[in-house]
DNA sequence: GCCGCCCGCGCCCTCTGCTGGCTACAG
DNA sequence: ACTGTAGCCAGCAGAGGGCGCGGGCGGC
């Protein structure tokens, strides 16, 4: 193989690979049937390539249990994505080349492919059996497959893409099912093209392939959510469907209708229906000469143009920050200065500025959690706390304390630490119930919970809407509500925190009855008997009725209430001599 | 076809709070 | 020496803020 340096304008992909791998020299060009044919000999450099698109591309569920190997390092470099060279094709193990890698090289609107004698052994990686996954890298044929679901017999020459033993050992059939392939990659991989998940019109020949081609994926052993945020509805373009509704309610009535075969887009203008068609390939015909990148417009290379240079002609009047958007500008105006927040929450007073704050919020409330952990049974609701969550089974800890190098998971951990181990004069927090000082307020919360029973919520009386956050205080509260004398007696000043005043009530009357015959009896003193004795017989009935655990008082007051004034002077003397009487 | 607005996704960050293991210390 | 307890500490998850960036679409 003699490796000969080409154009690298010839090889749109080439150019990016160049971009990532930065050793240009282990790449290696030759001819091979009059194509340009490309290869890669370093298994150094081969690796670093595989492992950024098993990262940001394929992701790490498809390599079931294994911890990613990729270091932050260069899984933070690799911001960039490549869709191309090389090419894993297995089958299966028995049949296919387990050990040798297919290189697939773009030559513009052609795809070549070459057999490489290269072991993957060289890479250090030990596949399991269930990623030999033969369609991974077809997502190499994009652009000749978008244009192969439009026809092969517009495009008759993709038929003859691939060698046929290619074809063969993956399987594929190229035409409209090439695309299929592409489109269901692409779900697989979580960056979904341009088209719907499963179209909608299942009788359609191209509906029912793809669908096929979906449960296919969905019953194999490779998950679709998953590590790095590849997975997602999140990703999914489903964002069109409004759009393209309207547009097709445009179009209706109209009797001479284009209708999109991938979507739902329908309209009775022709160009309109071609700009259309753009948007599912990926046809970016306006490159960056930075970086190579292509665009679909040329508004959006201009910004990803400011991007490289820094020119940001957007500045925030109210501060230092500028942006390339006036969008964007807006939004941050909103966050940092206005403070508008035009998004309400239906369900609780909290708004926000964008959309997709306030549908990440509505999650709390609903309690979806989309995003599945494939190593345990974690399952968050936003992708950024999937990612933080995969460190606990890669074991990473990105962050490392810059005076003993101790390293964290988590960002706010470090500093946590940093500020609680390394730094001189923190206050610490006083307990409000009693001298301890505490350093953290989380262990302060444990603090006031375990030895002063305060609960963070307050707990509610259960017979009034007082609020207290400590158990014993609410206890005493609750024991004077039950403590309240709230039944009165109709007929004496008895008072009583149970309902068996009814029981009383009546009793009263009786003892009221019995009263009005002692004074009627010391009123009409029997002949003969001497006021010591009325007074003896009264003392007798009194502590009767006391056995009938009527009180003086009670029985006083109540016979004063109805008395006339005379016979209420007559009562008071009767009481003073009973008292006086007690007292002896 | 270009431009700008708007939208949505993704990424990263901070703040917050809970949990459980560790450890010092008092009884 | 043993044990129970309370503070220290790292790990980890919930929630939200802020911004970069690409794409759709209407207007010109």
């Amino acid at each position: 193989m003699q490796g000969s340096r080409q154009n690298p304008e010839v090889f749109t992909k080439i150019k990016d690979l160049e971009t990532i791998n930065g050793d240009k020299g282990s790449n290696v060009f030759w001819r091979h049937d009059d194509k340009d044919v490309m290869g890669m000999v370093s298994t150094v450099e081969r690796r670093q390539t595989f492992s950024y698109e098993v990262n940001t591309a394929l992701s790490a569920p498809l390599f079931k249990r294994q911890e990613p190997f990729l270091t932050p390092a260069e899984e933070n470099s690799s911001r960039k994505r490549i869709l191309s060279l090389p090419v894993v094709s297995f089958e299966d193990e028995e049949e296919a080349h387990l050990s040798e890698h297919y290189c697939l090289a773009l030559r513009q609107d052609r795809m070549d492919f070459q057999l490489l004698g290269m072991e993957l052994q060289h890479f250090g990686m030990n596949l399991e059996p269930d990623i030999h996954h033969s369609h991974l890298r077809m997502l190499d044929l994009l652009p000749q497959a978008a244009e192969a679901q439009q026809g092969e017999e517009d495009h008759p020459e993709l038929t003859n893409l691939f060698p046929q033993d290619f074809q063969d050992a993956a399987e594929m059939h190229l035409g409209e099912e090439a695309y299929e392939l592409h489109e269901v990659e692409m779900e697989l991989i979580g960056n979904a093209p341009a088209v719907p998940d499963v179209l909608e019109n299942e009788n359609s020949p191209t509906a029912r392939k793809t669908n096929q081609r979906v449960d296919a994926v969905a019953k194999s052993s490779l998950p679709v959510h998953g590590y790095g945020e590849a997975s997602s509805e999140g990703r999914r373009r489903k964002k069109k469907a409004p759009r393209m509704r309207r547009n097709q309610m445009k179009a209706q009535g109209q009797s001479t209708t284009h209708q999109c075969r991938l979507c739902e887009f329908t309209t009775a203008n022709l160009s309109d229906f071609n700009c259309h068609m753009k948007s599912h390939t990926i046809e970016r015909p306006h490159k960056c000469h930075l970086c190579s990148k292509g665009f679909r417009t040329i508004t959006l290379l201009r910004n990803h143009i400011y991007g490289h240079t820094g020119f940001r002609p957007h500045k925030c009047k109210d501060c230092d920050m500028a942006f390339i958007t006036r969008g964007e500008l807006m939004r941050h105006q909103r966050y940092k200065h206005t403070h508008e927040k035009p998004f309400k929450c239906s369900m609780c007073p909290y708004s926000c500025v964008e959309t997709s704050k306030m549908k990440r919020h509505i999650r709390s409330h609903t309690g979806e959690r989309p995003y599945l952990c494939c190593f345990c049974s974690y399952a968050s609701r936003d992708t950024y706390k999937l990612k933080r969550h995969m460190r606990t089974h890669s074991g990473e800890k990105p962050y490392e304390c810059y005076i003993c190098l101790a390293r964290f998971t988590q960002s706010s951990t470090m500093k946590t630490h940093i500020v609680q181990k390394h730094t001189e004069n923190v206050p610490k927090l006083q307990c409000p119930k009693c001298n301890a000082t505490i350093a953290r307020k989380s262990d302060l919360r444990v603090h006031l919970r375990k030895l002063h029973s305060y609960v963070d919520a307050g707990m509610k009386c259960r017979y009034c809407d007082a609020i207290f956050h400590e158990r014993y205080p609410l206890i005493q509260h609750q024991r004077d509500h039950r403590d309240e004398k709230k039944f009165r007696c109709d007929h004496c000043s008895y008072i009583c925190k149970q309902n068996s005043h009814h029981e009383h009530s009546e009793k009263c009357r009786q003892k009221q009855r019995k009263v009005k015959a002692l004074e009627t009896g010391r009123k009409g003193r029997k002949k003969g008997e001497t006021e010591k004795e009325a007074s003896s017989q009264l003392k007798d009935n009194f502590c009767t009725m006391e056995s009938e655990q009527l009180t003086f008082g009670t029985v006083a007051s109540a016979e004063l209430a109805e008395m006339g004034s005379e016979d209420k002077q007559s009562a008071e003397v009767t009481c003073e001599m009973i008292l006086n009487m007690m007292d002896k």
